[in-house]
DNA sequence: GACGATACGGAATATCGATTCCGCTTGTCA
DNA sequence: TGACAAGCGGAATCGATATTCCGTATCGTC
């Protein structure tokens, strides 16, 4: 399963392109945004899109897979952070953020944490495991309350990520909001 | 502004039937549901949907009005409930519950809390200010903390929302999720 | 510099869904 | 019961997009 054929110099440049543009560009207008607008914005036409990938879907896939990834790589480098509760708690913030900035992003996060959607999976449930480790890890250094798991924390994440996507919250709703959200994670059941 | 005509036997029961028909169809498939599943589904021609209703936007806000009416009407009923903390979290619950079974319901309750849409934000703002109540008592009671506004109660109040009706939860893992976040709206800022 | 093989651009096509239109049906009223 | 307005059904229209196709332009190699 090696690669196939190298590609021509110019067609790497454009799939490249391509793949910024479309994050761009979804980024900016949400999947909704059409091929052509991604065409226009990369400079290339339609057919070029559809060269490099098969679909749209295929296309918002790249893309996702990537930032997944990207994340992932972020939350093992913070395996090692010496407070181990800030590390948690910090990229917890961030992905909620990147949502507010970047459209799109939280609804396959949402699938993440539970369906089984293979590629977007793979690198899905990479990042659950590297985020998972995180958790762990600040459950260890007391920050995090024993008794919540990964699934549950993905399904609150989710929440807050989808919600600073749709509204459109202000940096300080936003950091209260989730004020509240991390004092029940450290809570050590009250009631 | 009274009625400008009554209206005839049979269209006002096709009226209602198309509302019923939406409200289930727009549940079950999201807002995407075509406007020629609904007429099926009401055992009516597009057409008449469209004597009754302008556009599917209207429709699909005419569904959502009469939601959030019921919903207000239900906080009020509980305005008085010898548990206010029970009657906070309880309806807090229900909604979210609501939502994991009828979709394309969350995504317009985000917006009641932030967006200006004239239409469904009057009843919209009506459902915040009676929800606004509730929690306004519970703090009150001492079962909320107090440095908790509406804002911020209604953001993840959306953001479990969304995650409830994007996801397929199980009944399980929300009460889960939500119990952590409950901690959270009852702490009394740990640290 | 010439020849394929690769890529490219973007017009044409295929689909899908909202909205409009109009001849036909039914309720209402005298 | 007959006339007429109010309603109805659903085919036709319009618009928006994804996706396909093919003649043309470019790259890599000799």
């Amino acid at each position: 399963m090696a690669d196939p054929k190298p590609l021509r110099a110019d067609a790497r440049r454009n799939r490249a392109r391509v793949l910024d543009s479309a994050e761009a560009v979804f980024a900016a207008a949400g999947p909704a945004a059409s091929m052509e607008e991604v065409a226009r914005h990369a400079g290339v036409g339609v057919g070029t899109i559809y060269r490099h990938f098969p679909t749209k879907e295929a296309l918002f896939e790249a893309i996702v897979v990537s930032r997944y990834e990207r994340l992932a790589e972020e939350a093992d480098s913070l395996a090692s952070a010496a407070d181990a509760g800030a590390a948690f708690f910090g990229l917890f913030t961030r992905m909620v953020e990147e949502a507010a900035t970047k459209k799109a992003f939280a609804d396959t996060l949402v699938r993440a944490g539970v369906d089984v959607k293979a590629a977007t999976s793979a690198s899905g449930r990479k990042l659950v495991h590297a985020f998972g480790g995180l958790l762990a890890r600040a459950q260890g250094a007391g920050a995090v309350r024993d008794d919540a798991d990964i699934t549950e924390v993905m399904a609150i994440l989710a929440g807050m990520t989808l919600a600073a996507e749709h509204a459109s919250w202000d940096r300080d709703l936003r950091t209260r909001a989730l004020g509240i959200v991390f004092d029940g994670l450290r809570s050590t059941r009250p009631r």
